[in-house]
DNA sequence: CTCTATTATTGAACATGTTCAAAATAGCAT
DNA sequence: ATGCTATTTTGAACATGTTCAATAATAGAG
């Protein structure tokens, strides 16, 4: 019984979560209100806050969800693409694929990027795991690519590709040409730039620019 | 009578603003309510919206106080430096110099960075104002630097100086390294690389590179 | 099975940004 | 001055995220 079905508690949790995504679908992240969410999930007020210890909150444990199952569908996809574009653009395409349906809420996230001091920040020390699972997806992507990557550069760009994907993935947010049209133009020509810049990056001539492009990296990241 | 002071009602909403500056200096932004806010400029609650549509505008009116000082300053410290680097940098130490009394609440301005839909985004519609008016400070100390900017980069690269500034108060408002020595690490590492880049942008060969860069910029403004 | 401790649930109360209708005041034409 | 309009001022009421003390349900020990 207990293996079978999940504790009561569980399920009580899960019922809040739906209520609470299905609202935000549909109403948007502002407009739900969790009194509302309450009453869907067909609890009390307090008990949202047992489960939940805010709004956004909720809105996180989406996100958890959501990568487990973007991480197996890119490891499932990864194998099958060649080139280092194709590999980052198999990255990216899961993601937006996944985000697509959740275009009205995940705003209620995004829109604390640039505050290091929201937990709910991609930058924050509570999001670090997610972070850190998502450029580990990105150094994958470079493994096969067949591009050279040099050494001193290896360390850090899985988490500046990781850096590329947010200010996209930003972009796409707020995009309100019809379909994302713009984002996916965006998405080609900074693929482009950016796999340039990575095979540039390794030609001799570069070191100094690499240099220099490493100290400053570092100096943002903290030495 | 009329000319010499201001009217009772330019009078009053100063006062709001001034206590309201004070207690967020005081206490921060968060901790301060509105209540205190009006109480501490001796009105009723009432009036502090009445005079400004939303605790956050507040800030923005400072903001645009403080944007008329940093301008005249800039103005006035510009012509007398020579080389590119040392132009950007003034232009930098003025801003940071003017913030830093304020860096408990400017925050609460930041945070919402990312968000362009928020009226207090550097990005959105309403701060359009401020924004251009910052470029061109930089188009300024542009001009006379004796750096060549390449023709079709010109029209870009205020810009593209604004933002990168942008990141850099970003950075500083959130560096919590004593007297954000990091952050003036990173001003003198970075501004050393953006020099050389636009430098180097201006090489015969560079062409190629500028127009995928410049392509990737106009997707993301917009064409 | 009974008692006890842990877990879950409840809804009222709170804090605070914001709105708004009513009241006070000022400006001004007649 | 008298009345009329626009501006300013007020504070109560509202909405909503969040807290919390009280209560109920559950599980585990004996």
């Amino acid at each position: 019984m207990r293996a079978v079905n999940k504790s009561k508690s569980e399920e009580t949790r899960g019922r809040i979560l739906s209520a609470a995504l299905h609202l935000f679908r549909e109403r948007g992240f502002d407009q739900t209100t969790m009194r509302e969410v309450a009453k869907e999930a067909g609890v009390a007020l307090g008990s949202a806050y047992y489960y939940f210890e805010s709004k956004e909150t909720i809105v996180m444990a989406f996100y958890h969800q959501a990568q487990d199952k973007m991480v197996a569908a890119i490891d499932e996809a990864l194998p099958k693409q060649k080139g280092l574009k194709a590999r980052l653009r198999t990255i990216l395409d899961v993601k937006f694929e996944h985000f697509e349906p959740n275009r009205k809420f995940l705003g209620a996230l995004l829109a604390h990027t640039a505050d290091p001091k929201n937990p709910l920040s991609p930058f924050s020390e509570e999001t670090r795991d997610l972070r850190e699972k998502d450029a580990a997806q990105f150094a994958m992507a470079l493994e096969n690519s067949g591009v050279k990557v040099p050494d001193d550069l290896k360390p850090d760009l899985p988490n500046l590709l990781w850096m590329f994907q947010m200010g996209l993935i930003l972009f796409w947010m707020y995009d309100r040409s019809p379909g994302q049209k713009r984002t996916a133009v965006l998405v080609d020509k900074s693929l482009d730039l950016v796999v340039s810049l990575i095979k540039f990056s390794g030609l001799p001539l570069m070191k100094p620019v690499r240099r220099t492009v490493l100290d400053v990296v570092h100096a943002v990241s903290g030495d």
